[in-house]
DNA sequence: ATAATTGCAAAGCGTTTGCACCCTG
DNA sequence: CAGGGTGCAAACGCTTTGCAATTAT
């Protein structure tokens, strides 16, 4: 039935690393419902980020299927209340990922198409900067980074 | 040793930011036809990224109709010969804006849209870093930043 | 001349939505 | 028990593709 995987996000923050899919919800003010708790575990299990199709295409091979619809709603719904995070480098779809707390960019191999997490960034001083002098007001920012994972780079 | 996506597109003195549109064409050794063209003016008119729907729209009632599978080809085709640069920030379609040489990142508003790049940054010294540490090789990067301009934040 | 390009319409695909039924809180 | 959640299938919107006609070099 519904197993609590051990999070594939391991280190650091007590509260979001390490919470259950069900306190995830809960935090979130969400309901626990059977699929929705199946969609964060899988994403859990993903060693990268997942599109709607992937999850549910896993979860169909699992023996647990749950809508594709609901797939859809489930994921941007998390994405909306931040439980997950979303975001789109390919065209066409998008992708999501159950991330650790806190600000952090993705280091994505382009072969293997795994993600690593960066905890911190110097994005802000030079945009602090840059901004200023366009008189413009930053208020988020994405870094992304496309490369060779070192696995891949053996390869 | 980082990234240079851009670098490949010229040899050129000139600054592209001024180049006509045949000029760019025959840069990228493709043909000057009277759809290609129309894009690229198009595109230079653009106030910010547009969609290839867009574009398409804009020809349509300038009075000079192309295709709109013309238009996707052309986009797609300018964008893999890195005369125009294509990303996906919104879900379910690519926006294209022909940027001018060198590396650099924008600023999106999000109330008008509006883009403004920024010349130069300094994520590669913080990224080698982080990088060495992943044993990660960054081949690119981009960095989008989202706030609002100076228009906007008067309104 | 001839190989590339275009336009049209049909097909593809990821995603969303309407609605009746089900289940959580 | 009431209102949110789900599944199914149809609908959608963006993008791609097959093919005959057109055009750049």
């Amino acid at each position: 039935m519904i197993l609590n995987l051990i999070s594939a996000v391991s280190y650091s923050d007590m509260n979001a690393a390490q919470s259950t899919s069900e306190e995830r919800l809960a935090r979130a003010g969400l309901r626990a419902t059977r699929q929705r708790l199946l969609v964060l575990e899988t994403l859990a299990a993903e060693p990268h980020d997942a599109t709607a199709q992937e999850i549910y295409a896993r979860l169909r091979q699992s023996g647990e299927p749950v809508g594709l619809a609901t797939v859809y709603r489930t994921l941007s719904l998390l994405g909306e209340h931040g439980v997950v995070d979303e975001f789109a480098h390919r065209p066409g779809e998008t992708c999501y990922r159950l991330c650790g707390e806190g600000h952090h960019h993705h280091l994505v191999c382009s072969r293997c198409h795994g993600v690593a997490e960066v905890e911190g960034c110097e994005v802000d001083e030079w945009l602090g900067k840059a901004a200023r002098e366009h008189g413009f007001a930053p208020m988020a920012h994405t870094l992304e980074v496309t490369g060779l994972c070192a696995e891949c780079q053996a390869a």
